[in-house]
DNA sequence: GCTTGTTAGTTACATTTTCAACTGTCATGG
DNA sequence: CCATGACAGTTGAAAATGTAACTAACAAGC
């Protein structure tokens, strides 16, 4: 099949076939809380992560959830515009601020969760539930090695 | 683990698992092909396309590489301002044309291809064989499941 | 020939993302 | 105290992307 010897079938490419696959599950997952309730992906990460983690800072948000602080930073603005997030100054330390939903935020957060543990499930039911675990043992050792787990030191960013 | 009842966590949702696995991977990749010799992702896939399907006009090089008609456009455009990529209208329907690789093309392209090999042996290589087979045989159900198989109708794009 | 509809590809414009520089705060060491 | 450097977060300008409208070419029916 190869051209040339030292060609690199894009079809065979682990990187392109997980980006491709990404890319797919993302376009799919925005229609959700994009089109519904006009968030941003960042938005959207934010959200979530704040739901799960309370009180975080900005910075603890970006590396829960992978977002470049560029990108946290607009999505709060974006957020706390639409009352959904409020700010509290940490007292002891004044470079950074505690990050809260709002009770609209929550309310807004929970009408989004159905539809994408929806989603989610309907993924796993068309792989079917042995093809699901090993989706999921996949994604372990790639977390695994790729140092996503959470024991790894981690610079900040998902790609800024 | 749960704040609420209805909270979703992203460290177990399995398209948020994929989407920081597949960028932090596209991130490590333009190290390759962006610093070293300045390419963008559409550039460095339409690139690759060509090298294995010669002569392909811009929609088969977008349908293949899961790039939209624009990003397809723009990389021709950047590829042939540096003289990697010749096209030749086709006499038979002159509204497309057929792109190549210039020889200057397929040098970029060979010096490019053993650093990305390099790049997925050494992460199959952190996997192990099984697990490499595992991640494997993941991306043939997810494709499926996505209609990314080959098998599918097809709109044209990857998002857009 | 002359519609009408479709397709390949480009372009214009708005939105998003990136990158670098910036502000204000903390911490350390003189 | 007052440097110096590090860090949290913000901002502006440049680059990339998304969307839609556009041009030019084909194709089918009249």
């Amino acid at each position: 099949m190869s051209t040339l010897d030292s060609t690199l079938d894009l079809e065979r490419f682990l990187p392109y076939r997980l980006n491709r696959v990404a890319a797919v599950l993302s376009e799919q997952l925005r229609e959700v809380y994009g089109r519904k309730f006009g968030l941003t992906i960042p938005e959207w990460r934010v959200l979530a992560t704040l739901a799960q983690l309370p009180r975080s800072t900005a910075r603890e948000v970006g590396r829960h959830a992978r977002l470049h602080k560029t990108k946290v930073s607009r999505a709060v603005q974006g957020l706390e515009e639409r009352r959904w997030l409020s700010r509290a100054e940490n007292p002891a330390d004044r470079r950074e601020e505690f990050l809260s939903l709002t009770p609209l935020g929550i309310t807004t957060y929970r009408a989004i969760v159905p539809d994408m543990s929806a989603f989610e499930a309907r993924l796993c039911a068309a792989l079917g539930p042995d093809d699901t675990q090993a989706v999921r043992h996949a994604l372990d050792r790639l977390e695994q090695v790729l140092g996503l787990d959470g024991t790894r030191p981690l610079d900040g960013s998902n790609g800024p």
